[in-house]
DNA sequence: GTTACTGCAAAGCTTTTGCATCCCT
DNA sequence: AGGGATGCAAAAGCTTTGCAGTAAC
């Protein structure tokens, strides 16, 4: 699984050091939608020396080859998601947690109509619905 | 227009000062997507006691009663949008223009399907192409 | 007269930058 | 050996906060 963005790098003539794979091997699988503190504070255990700069540098790098999406939901901080197939997100205000949303079939924009849009080439789609959980709700 | 605001305002027993008017009156019919900061320098001029802690005080509280979008595009800063009806945003990475999108008919997800979400009671939901406009395209 | 709002300054956070050192290739 | 990456610290931005004075109602 990591095998893949790891070539994909090498590929790209970036170099593989152990932060990267440790933030790699922290982000795989990983649905929490974290933040670059989220992050670091977790590798720190592991890699005592590592930084915020390099943790930034890593993601910066994984989300400009598109190994990574950057998620701009609020204006506190950036979350992450190495999930990058085609989906959305919800946030909920009260927790602050971010849920993966799956589009069922008929109700997501085709790709291709999101590949031009008024004249302009679109790069990239986010949506984000702004919510309250289920876990919230019930108080 | 900006009259329906005030009223609202009232309504909800906050006080209609010189500032808020001024921003109201900013706002008004603008689509040019600011942030805190352009609306702040833009109102200077006429009211140069202003600050920007009135500025971000006056987007939240129209924000948090209805009158107003927040727009997270980017990691840099908030941007808002008076123009609270149902569309999309589309953000040149280039000139940093924000663009409106409004749905063309049927591509629109209904209003009544965003309202609930895996069980989530849905607040709001954003949209945002990120693009490359025609103007950058041609460099 | 109350209560909320304003404005200023300071603080808080996230993110960026500069630079010397390090290490992947 | 070379060039990118790391890590530290400082800086830069955006946004928030505390508080005294002020103005709306």
């Amino acid at each position: 699984m990591i095998d893949i963005q790891v070539r994909k790098l090498k590929e790209l003539g970036l170099k593989i050091t152990p932060q990267r794979l440790a933030v790699l091997d922290f982000l795989d699988g990983n649905t929490s939608h974290p933040s670059a503190a989220d992050i670091y504070l977790s590798l720190r255990k592991e890699y005592p020396s590592m930084s915020m700069a390099t943790v930034y540098n890593t993601v910066d790098v994984l989300a400009k080859n598109g190994l990574l999406l950057e998620l701009p939901i609020t204006k506190d901080r950036m979350n992450y998601d190495p999930d990058t197939s085609e989906h959305d997100h919800a946030f909920c205000s009260r927790c602050g947690r971010i849920f993966d949303v799956f589009p069922d079939g008929a109700a997501g924009v085709p790709a291709t109509r999101a590949a031009e849009l008024d004249g302009f080439r679109v790069v990239a789609v986010r949506k984000v619905y702004y919510v309250v959980c289920k876990d919230c709700e019930g108080k």
